[in-house]
RNA sequence: GCCGAAGUGGCGGAAUUGGUAUACGCGCACGGCUUAGAACCGUGUGGAGCAAUCCUUGGAGGUUCAAGUCCUCUCUUCGGCACCA
């Protein structure tokens, strides 16, 4: 009887005591390079196979919540093809690891006193237990948690070579700030201008942070796309997020000024059309209106009044506001004008917010006809215009109410002079429209033909585009530019739970680096949790002590010459800790030297086994882990460190598991399937199998418990077959049949496994059982030990407690003696080409393309066209068919088809 | 709005990459074993029709001897980005 349960506490004890999968341990004595075999395909092409392979699964934090079926199903994707590359021979790394640093942890500590550290270790401790049972065979001698010295020692490293290159440096900056969590936010943990995790306003706020220079890197994190083997999606994702655009920064004179005003633009084409100007309220001129540096002729005081208003809404706007505001329209005007060379025409210049600050030069030139953002601002524009003919005051009303409490009313905005915005028509699109544009729907953007244009009428818009930047670059007023919507990484946090930056701030505010001798620059423990606003770490009297203690041994120097106090009075360590993207970027990396004190991982090591062969990780919340990853690559490669662009060669992504109503599994729906539920009930090598035979690894799909059933059915009937079975072995006829599923079962499974379709291998798993019960039930007979041997061996990657069991039945080989001899160390069979293939197919016969009768042949006469035909037009089915009918067409595909056409 | 993925039985899905559509599993129906039950055994199961046969891969066209697969248009669903000039 199959008893799951036992037969699993057994294996998974032998393989531990085993060590069985630490591959890495077992092979630093023989550590070969990442060495290539040269193979030749049929066509002659050469192609490499590596010995070395490196799986590599997400990085993971370990909530205290455990393992759910998601992961179960990601993780033995990748354990079933760990497992079967080890038994073709290759050498597999295989690692795990904890992205231990991070908010909830800490969350958790500031309700309960709990600190985090313990947290953690409990939840990894748990997981280890989960993934043990669910028999992943993973590296544990390799184990790594960033929370770690040993880890974050090399962390804080990278931060001092990025330090002493420039590339990590301060800045001040707008930030997202959550008034609740007391951090500052990634716009990435901004949700719809809420904070990610608490739900509470995200604010924004003035201060000064740490960045890596990531966007020195931009162009290369675009063309190294092209090495990768990634879903399509995940690469576009990272595309959009760096935002590449071509365009020209076109220069304006303003009227009565010594200045210009410089636009971005990427349709210079439709510039004949351009009639105002638009600068966002961080702009330099918005700037030196309000602080008076700057005076227009006209109303000049009003001016400067609404400008300053206008300013300081726009400052305290949250993203919630924007959000509610949709994409209405307000602004100011400056009182001064931009002259277009191209018409002459004089262009207000107003500040709107929703030009951004950040991205191009923070102006826009307004082309009213043909971008509908510009369209809805002269809208606006030409309602407050049309107030002004009655009165010289409006009041506009934003009317919008915050979560909290703030009810923002931008009430008394002064509005003299204000001009009609000239909306002016100079693309007829393909619809032929060439009327005056009176409605957004009119507001044609993507394609057509110049109008109104001076010397580009008649042009299509891309030809014009081109013409009008030549131009512009001749007259020199514009300049050809490439624009990125990628910033720099903003890495500190206002939080305890990451990695300590290890930097010291001087008397004076400088800041000096701790050097890499004195690193790990530890996270102190005796902290206050509770939320003040500012970093936790300042209630460390630890670490202030120490910071002294660092600085009075490490700028002894400095501090004499400054004359300033030797015990180190008066320097403070750097309170913020680094954002958990920072840990996450470079793990791949250590894991192959895992225990390495003296770099963060040995060049050998590095050479035997990067980059990455396979990266399993879920679709969400990827972008910015791969960007900072392949950033993290390219800089340790140029220093010296790394030989490869890209760190992950080939990435594929699971699917979500839904609940059994087709919804995502969540607890406030009750839909959570525990895998822990399963295993107890079918094992964990049912869990498995069913979640591999759900469908496409990496598509959604819901759980189902009575398939759950149906596959603990199929390893039970196999269980049975295998051992249990009187009936006599096969020989004959009825042995080529079975034998022949059981060679053509080894070859579908070994081509389906590299390409990752678990389902369909499975399945061909239980035709074949299906046949074998067949051929048992009705003729008593069965297959021999050998060939039982084999199906065992194909079984193993998915089902491996069970397929060890039987195998170590099969051969007699109950280790006794404590030293494993089990399937997974077994060699891979190959498939017998000869016994795999049927003597007798069955050809089908169309006529005019529908089926009407099957053509058995022996194998031998493939190739022989014309016998084949002939026999085709023999059969009873078509000679009815073609009664009376003259033949046009005979095809024959050898081996799959006859197509007669009459 | 932009980018991306996907639409096949009652359900999850398969289809050698242009060659027998619906493999495998679930469910369902009927029969068997059993005092009974089903996580047991057997048979059947895309739709219409007594049948021959006809229809069927979101929809409409097209290419081809042959289309789930290729091309054009279109609809729907899901995911990401979004006032990015």
């Amino acid at each position: 009887m199959y008893d799951q349960k036992q037969i699993e506490e057994k294996w998974q004890k032998i393989w531990e005591t085993n060590r069985l999968f630490q591959q890495t341990e077992r092979m630093t004595d023989q550590s070969s390079n990442n060495s290539m075999k040269k193979f030749a395909d049929m066509d002659g092409k050469e192609y490499s196979e590596k010995d070395n392979i490196y799986l590599l699964f997400a990085f993971a934090y370990p909530s205290g919540s455990g393992l759910h079926v998601g992961h179960v199903e990601s993780k033995t994707a990748l354990d079933i093809l760990a497992r079967f590359y080890r038994m073709k021979g290759k050498n597999v790394f295989f690692p795990v690891g904890w992205d231990a640093f991070g908010l909830p942890a800490e969350n958790y500590a500031i309700k309960t006193g709990v600190h985090p550290s313990k947290t953690t270790v409990d939840a990894i401790n748990t997981f280890r237990r989960q993934i043990k049972r669910v028999g992943i065979s993973y590296d544990w001698a390799n184990e790594i948690a960033t929370s770690h010295p040993e880890y974050y020692k090399w962390t804080q490293w990278i931060f001092l070579q990025m330090f002493n290159k420039g590339l990590a440096y301060q800045k001040d900056g707008k930030v997202n700030w959550c008034p609740s969590c007391q951090t500052v936010l990634a716009n990435e943990q901004v949700i719809e201008g809420l904070c990610e995790r608490c739900d509470h306003e995200v604010e924004q706020k003035n201060m000064r942070q740490w960045y890596y220079q990531i966007t020195k890197y931009q162009d290369e994190l675009i063309s190294g796309l092209d090495e990768v083997d990634w879903p399509a999606a995940t690469k576009a994702q990272q595309l959009n997020w760096i935002g590449k655009k071509i365009g020209i920064d076109i220069s304006y004179k303003v009227d009565g000024l010594e200045r210009t005003i410089t636009c971005f633009t990427t349709r210079p084409d439709t510039n004949f059309g351009a009639t105002f100007v638009v600068i966002a309220p961080e702009h330099e001129l918005a700037t030196d209106i309000s602080q008076g540096k700057v005076v227009p002729t006209e109303n000049a005081q009003q001016i400067k009044d609404s400008v300053i208003e206008y300013l300081d809404q726009a400052s305290k706007k949250t993203e919630l506001d924007r959000q509610q505001e949709g994409k209405k329209k307000s602004g100011v005007f400056t009182g001064f004008y931009a002259l277009n060379d191209l018409t002459g025409k004089k262009m207000p210049i107003w500040i709107s917010d929703f030009v951004l600050g950040g991205f191009g030069t923070g102006a826009v030139v307004g082309v009213p006809g043909h971008d509908v953002r510009d369209f809805q601002f002269a809208e606006y524009v030409n309602s407050l215009a049309s107030n002004n003919e009655l009165k010289d005051q409006v009041s506009i009303e934003t009317n919008h109410q915050t979560k909290n409490q703030a009810k923002i009313q931008i009430n008394s905005q002064v509005h003299i002079h204000t001009d009609k915005i000239e909306i002016i028509r100079v693309v007829v699109g393909p619809d032929k429209d060439d009327s005056i544009i009176k409605d957004v729907t009119q507001v044609q953007e993507d394609q057509g033909k110049m109008i109104n244009s001076g010397f580009l009428d008649g042009l299509e818009i891309h030809e014009a585009t081109k013409k009008i930047m030549d131009y512009l670059e001749e007259k020199g007023i514009g300049k050809r530019v490439t624009s990125y919507r990628l910033r720099d990484w903003l890495i500190s946090r206002q939080r305890y739970w990451g990695t300590p930056i290890p930097i010291v701030y001087d008397p004076e505010g400088n800041s000096h680096p701790i050097g890499e001798e004195y690193l790990p620059w530890k996270l102190p423990v005796d902290v206050d949790f509770k939320p003040t606003g500012e970093s936790p770490l300042k209630s460390s009297q630890e670490f202030i002590d120490r910071t002294k203690n660092f600085v009075s041994d490490a700028y002894s120097e400095l501090i004499e010459q400054k004359g300033w106090d030797k015990s180190g009075e008066g320097w403070r360590p750097e309170f913020d800790t680094m954002d958990t993207f920072v840990d996450s970027s470079w793990y791949f990396l250590r894991y192959v030297d895992s225990r390495n004190q003296d770099a963060f991982a040995a060049p050998d090591q590095l050479d035997k086994w990067l980059p990455v062969d396979l990266y399993m990780i879920g679709p969400e919340h990827i972008v910015l882990h791969l960007l900072y990853s392949r950033f993290f690559t390219k800089f340790l490669r140029d220093e010296g460190c790394l030989n490869f662009d890209e760190p992950f060669l080939k990435m594929r992504h699971q699917g979500m598991i839904l609940g059994p109503d087709n919804k995502k599994m969540s607890k406030s729906k009750g839909n959570v399937i525990n895998p822990d539920e399963i295993i107890e009930k079918f094992g964990a090598d049912t869990l498995r199998v069913y979640e591999m035979f759900m469908g496409p690894l990496d598509s959604d799909k819901p759980w189902d418990i009575r398939a759950v059933i149906g596959v603990y059915k199929f390893l039970q009937k196999t269980y049975r077959l295998v051992l249990e079975s009187e009936a006599q072995v096969v020989s004959g006829e009825l042995k080529t049949v079975i034998q022949r599923k059981l060679h053509q079962a080894i070859k579908k499974v070994s081509e389906d496994l590299p390409q990752l379709k678990f389902n369909t291998s499975i399945a061909f798993l239980m035709e074949f059982v299906n046949l074998w019960q067949d051929a048992i039930r009705e003729n008593k007979v069965t297959l021999s030990n050998e060939d039982k041997i084999l199906f065992v061996q194909i079984i193993a990657p998915f089902a491996p407690f069970l397929a060890d069991e039987l195998y170590s039945k099969l051969t007699n080989n109950i280790n006794n003696d404590g030293q494993y001899n089990g399937v997974h160390i077994s060699h891979w069979p190959e498939y017998n080409p000869d016994l795999s293939k049927a003597n007798l197919v069955n050809i089908p016969v169309q006529i005019n393309g529908k089926l009407r009768a099957q053509l058995e042949v022996s194998t031998d006469l493939l190739d022989e066209e014309i016998i084949i035909i002939n026999m085709a037009l023999g059969l009873e089915n078509i000679q009815k068919y073609l009664e009376g009918r003259i033949i046009k067409k005979k095809i024959y595909v050898p081996g799959k088809i006859v197509s007669l056409v009459v």
